[in-house]
DNA sequence: TGAAGACCCATTTTT
DNA sequence: TGGGTCTTCA
């Protein structure tokens, strides 16, 4: 290893450099353009002072945003003065603050202090939301939850981001506008247009006035958030930096401490919140007339103000300490070619959000890219699939002529725009690198992970009650069964009534019984075997471990691990595991007396908060191309950039999204103008980073045929800094190439049926019901899985919900009739508290709650508004049984809820628990000209089939000879203004033409067995069991869309 | 012409 | 969920 000293550095820094350097005392500001060499200064400054001055290592802070960043300083100060730079105190904000916190955690009040999870701030943030009054516009209810997610998420953006602002701006908030509105000239923004108060609609008046109520009701919960979080001694991140200046603020012994420990502070560029980073620093450096602070940065880089980077700050820090400041610009660029730097000034100097006196002009220094006189290229093309060819080609040609494939990268402003890109490199064998978070929540493994723990779980809780999920955990690749004995076994199951599929396995892994000697190929046979004695093992077990060693048995005893270290992403598969298992020691650590039921249940919380439990998919192949995010690729430089999708619409995004409706939003709402700004700055940052070439590309139409514009700085380049535009052709040779493989992934899901003797004597006896007609219209695949095979199905907390609905109501209406006397509303909600104590083992303890209460309060108002119309009504028959019907040769049957009678005429009654609204779209017939593929235009709504299905039940019901007058679906539960709903069916001929046909024709292709084309429906349960777990290979960033327990309609 | 309904779409990222 | 945009209907 060669020795590196501080003088053999330094001799290598440039005048501006060395002016830097050299003033050791007194505040320095850097303003340094891209690739002058940050880090470089900051760490021959400390050596410097070290060097000049008597001052200790320990003395000298040095901040950070990144952790990233401490690394990158530590090493570049280790090549100055060696050892030494360990005793140099190198933090991030974030660890500094946290330092203190530790600390002097007896000062902030609490012991142990602990920083919040996610979900942590959720629970407090429910809690909170909980005890709101019902009247307050965050708390409504909806469905089964108590509050909408939307402003949930609201709530914790702006507590996290906007905390600051907060405490100073509420009074700024509630003063703007008031005088606003006095005055008549606030603007209001109602659908892209603004207007003033005299020429507002009352309607969009209120939309308005309601965002503004609930950020009012937003701002007064943050005092009650902080009071939670301290009481239970937990502190949030974004909290911390608050905490700290306010006890700087309030003990100046405290502040004291901090100010005599260090003597210089060297900051690496404000990321902050609105300041306060600065204003940290303030406090530390204030105890000194003149401050030893020095402080790098580059306004034009400023792109990260969505987490709180403030452009402002670099000037504020100027006007502060002016009388003193020396300011250095950095111009000599290490980095990029001369054509590079000019495109790129000319491009950001249309910015306004600068320092004004100062215009870096960049000169390009690299001994070998300073030659380089090529410009920048800007290339059109005529479609996005055009665009991902042609750079994957140009990275192929980059690469032949020597290029090193990590010296490319492709820059793109979303995620998504990679996707063509990664397929297109898969097909052609580029090997790439790609950093993204992914939500191991999401991913298919995990999932199958989780999966079996519920299974465990409902066991040792009551046995037999994880019976639905059996089928699903044979089929997984973890074990090497065949799916189509599994499919046998399951029909053998049910057809042996009372058999469980638990004891199946166990008799089976005895070995006493060998039910399917003749059937099963003998592989599966074993491999069910060692299933069967492993779930077996896990419910034993689960009892007298805790969850994380239950959790390490489940993946070393099983076939789970052997199988991620046979897979073919091992990396991928074992960093996912490795994340999973953290957060389960995670949580065992935060509750040691965690049980199975709790993890799942927390789990299952993140899951429906929609907060991640984030891996970093880091797929490090040593020579390979960079595929990042503009932002990612900040402080990084490549030889070669190719900047891609450079389309308006794609980067600048309109305002006002429904996302966050902070203070910020409200308040700028005219600062459109200064996004734009920011955009540039991203695309100033990304041109940047090329050393020799960068090619910046869009295309003219997307794959709609629909005409996009082009990234407005993509004109102004062409404008100002003189680049010409040329349009990219490739062959079609290479685009049919791409083609082929990029619809590959979108083929349906096939499977393998059992024998067709063997489903014909299946469903030798089969009669059709509107239930069972309306899943196979709506898929097939659905319609085997559940009514051929008969896979057990777990009940969600809807339908659960629904049945107890439905079992009071029956109950009264039984009562009614039998007893003459009306029941009591006390009595329907005791019939519906026994229903639901039946069903309780479908509820989690939470939800089982909130649905009882849900359920109360809807029976009330229900039967308040519904009493006198059932007294009026004296006969009727409630739960009918009607079977044995024939339908020009279809058995047709089904159970009526109600039917009242007048005389022969029958008028139908459906009940319906669940949302009118989604429900109204199910009413409706089908439309003459349906669209492609739309299933209730096609085949009319589930609810008006049903009622047509039952009109055709009581025509053909052979004992009597009643007729269907009205049928009518009566939703139990109201509206969002709290009005109750019934929808009135009559049957025309027309209708009854329709469903029959439909009958007839599905029971023709039940008996034909066509089964095997799905829905192929993103949350269809069935549709993705076949895609994912019936093709046995796994593909690194597929996931599984939906849950895993479909939606119960609570059709009965 | 305006209202109502259907449909599509939901950044960037650190601690 | 909820806004914007496009389509359909009165």
């Amino acid at each position: 290893m060669t020795k590196v000293g501080f003088e053999a550095l330094y001799s290598k820094l440039n005048k501006r450099q060395k002016e830097a350097v050299d003033q050791i005392d007194g505040p320095v500001m850097v303003v340094a353009g891209p690739g002058t060499g940050k880090t470089q200064i900051l760490a021959a400054r400390i050596a410097n002072i070290l060097k000049e001055t008597d001052t200790n290592p320990g003395q000298i802070l040095c901040l950070t945003y990144t952790d990233a960043g401490v690394v990158a300083m530590r090493d570049r100060l280790i090549q100055f003065i060696g050892p030494l730079a360990y005793r140099v105190n190198i933090h991030t904000f974030h660890s500094l603050c946290n330092e203190i916190i530790q600390f002097n955690s007896s000062y902030f009040g609490y012991k142990n202090l602990q920083p919040a999870s996610d979900l942590d701030t959720e629970k407090i943030l429910r809690e909170i939301i909980d005890e709101l009054p019902n009247d307050s516009p965050l708390k409504r209810f909806k469905g089964d939850i108590y509050y909408e997610a939307s402003d949930l998420k609201n709530l914790f953006d702006i507590l996290k981001k906007e905390h600051f602002e907060i405490e100073v701006l509420k009074e700024q908030a509630e003063r703007f506008f008031k005088d606003k509105e006095d005055s008549g000239d606030f603007v209001y923004k109602v659908n892209g247009k603004n207007f003033k108060k005299g020429d507002i609609k009352h309607k969009d008046y209120k939309e308005e006035r309601l965002k503004i109520d609930r950020l009012k009701a937003s701002l007064d919960l943050f005092g009650v958030f902080n009071q939670k979080m301290a009481e239970r001694r937990l502190y949030d991140f974004s909290d911390m930096i608050l905490w700290v200046l306010k006890a700087f603020k309030e003990d100046k012994d405290f502040l004291l401490n901090y100010q005599e420990r260090y003597l210089y502070f060297l900051v690496d560029e404000f990321q902050d919140t609105n300041g306060s980073q600065l204003e940290l620093v303030n406090y530390l450096a204030e105890y000194w007339d003149i401050p030893n602070l020095f402080v790098v940065g580059d306004e034009d880089q400023s792109i990260y103000r969505f987490q709180g980077a403030n452009v402002k700050n670099i000037d504020l820090f100027r006007t502060q300490y002016q009388q003193h400041l020396s300011t250095t610009v950095l111009t000599d660029n290490y980095r990029s070619a001369q054509p590079i730097l000019d495109a790129s000034r000319a491009l950001i100097s249309l910015n306004t959000e600068r320092i004004a006196t100062i215009d870096k002009v960049l000169f390009s220094k690299h001994p070998e890219f300073s030659k380089v006189t090529d410009l920048p290229v800007i290339r059109s093309y005529t479609n996005p699939i055009q665009e991902t060819v042609a750079v994957g080609n140009a990275i192929k040609a980059l690469h032949k002529q020597g290029v090193p494939y990590k010296e490319m990268a492709v820059l793109y402003r979303n995620h998504k725009h990679v996707e063509d890109i990664i397929k297109y490199f898969n097909t052609s064998d580029i090997p790439y690198n790609s950093k993204r978070k992914v939500n191991i929540l999401t991913e298919l493994f995990v999932k199958k992970l989780m999966t079996m723990l519920k299974y465990i779980s409902a066991e040792l809780n009551k046995p037999y009650s994880g019976e639905a999920y059996i089928f699903e955990i044979l089929n997984y690749d973890f074990y090497d069964i065949a799916p189509l004995d599994l499919a046998k076994i399951s029909v053998e199951i049910k057809n042996k009534r009372g058999t469980k599929w638990r004891d199946f396995l166990s008799e089976e892994s005895g070995g006493q019984q060998d039910m399917f000697a003749n059937q099963a190929g003998h592989g599966s046979k074993v491999e069910i075997k060692r299933l069967a004695s492993d779930l077996e093992y896990w419910i034993k077990e689960a009892n007298n471990v805790t969850v994380p060693q239950l959790i390490e048995r489940l993946i070393a005893k099983g076939g789970v691990l052997s199988y991620v270290m046979q897979a073919d992403s091992k990396r991928w598969q074992m960093q996912m595991l490795r994340t999973f298992f953290d957060f389960v020691k995670e949580e065992a650590a935060r509750k040691p007396d965690l049980t199975l039921q709790e993890f799942i249940e927390t789990v299952e919380l993140y899951q429906s908060s929609e907060i991640p439990i984030e891996a970093m998919q880091v797929l490090h192949v040593p020579d390979s191309v960079n595929l990042m995010t503009l932002h990612g690729s900040k402080g990084l430089e490549f030889e070669h950039v190719f900047i891609i999708r450079s389309i308006d619409s794609e980067w600048i995004k309109k305002r006002g999204n429904n996302r966050d409706f902070g203070l910020g939003k409200i308040l700028n709402s005219a600062a459109e103008e200064s996004d734009i700004e920011e955009v540039r700055r991203l695309m100033y940052v990304g041109m940047t980073r090329a050393k020799k070439g960068l090619y910046m590309s869009y295309y003219k139409k997307d794959l709609k045929e629909k005409e996009v514009n082009k990234l407005q700085f993509i004109a102004e380049l062409e404008e100002k800094a003189g680049l010409k535009e040329e349009h990219g052709i490739v062959s079609d040779e290479d685009i049919l190439d791409f083609e082929m493989h990029y619809y590959q992934y979108e083929a349906t899901p096939e499977f393998e049926l059992l024998d067709h003797d063997y489903l014909d004597v299946l469903l030798e006896k089969y009669t059709l019901s509107a239930t069972h007609l309306n899943t196979y219209l709506k898929c097939p695949v659905t319609f085997y899985f559940n009514h051929v095979l008969r896979v057990p199905s777990a009940k969600s907390e809807s339908a659960s919900f629904g049945t107890a609905i439905h079992a009071a109501l029956e109950e009264l209406f039984k009562n009614y009739s039998e007893n003459k006397v009306m029941p009591s509303v006390a009595d329907v909600i005791g019939y519906f508290d026994y229903s639901m104590y039946l069903n309780r083992d479908s509820f989690t303890e939470q939800g089982y709650k909130r649905h009882k209460e849900h359920g109360k309060q809807t029976l009330t108002k229900y039967y308040e508004k519904y009493r006198s119309e059932w007294e009026q009504e004296s006969v009727y028959v409630i739960e009918k049984n009607m079977a044995h019907i024939e339908l020009g040769g279809v058995p047709i049957k089904g159970k009526l809820d109600k039917i009242v009678f007048d005389g022969n005429d029958a008028y139908v009654i459906d009940f319906k628990t669940g949302n009118f609204e989604t429900a109204v779209k199910k009413c409706k017939p089908p439309k003459d000209e349906p669209k492609e593929g739309h299933y209730e235009e096609t085949y009319g709504g589930d609810y008006w089939r049903q009622m047509v299905f039952y009109h055709l039940l009581i025509d053909n019901f052979t004992e009597k000879s009643w007729q269907m007058k009205r049928g009518e679906m009566n939703f139990v539960e109201p509206d969002k203004h709290d009005n109750f709903h019934k929808e009135v069916f009559t049957i025309s001929h027309e209708d009854v033409a329709v469903v029959k046909q439909q009958i007839k024709d599905t029971y023709l292709k039940i008996k034909a067995h066509e089964f095997e084309k799905g829905c192929g429906e993103d949350n269809c349960h069935w549709c993705n069991f076949v895609k994912f777990y019936l093709k046995k290979e796994v593909h690194i960033t597929e996931t599984l869309p939906g849950s895993g327990v479909d939606e119960e309609e609570g059709m009965s």
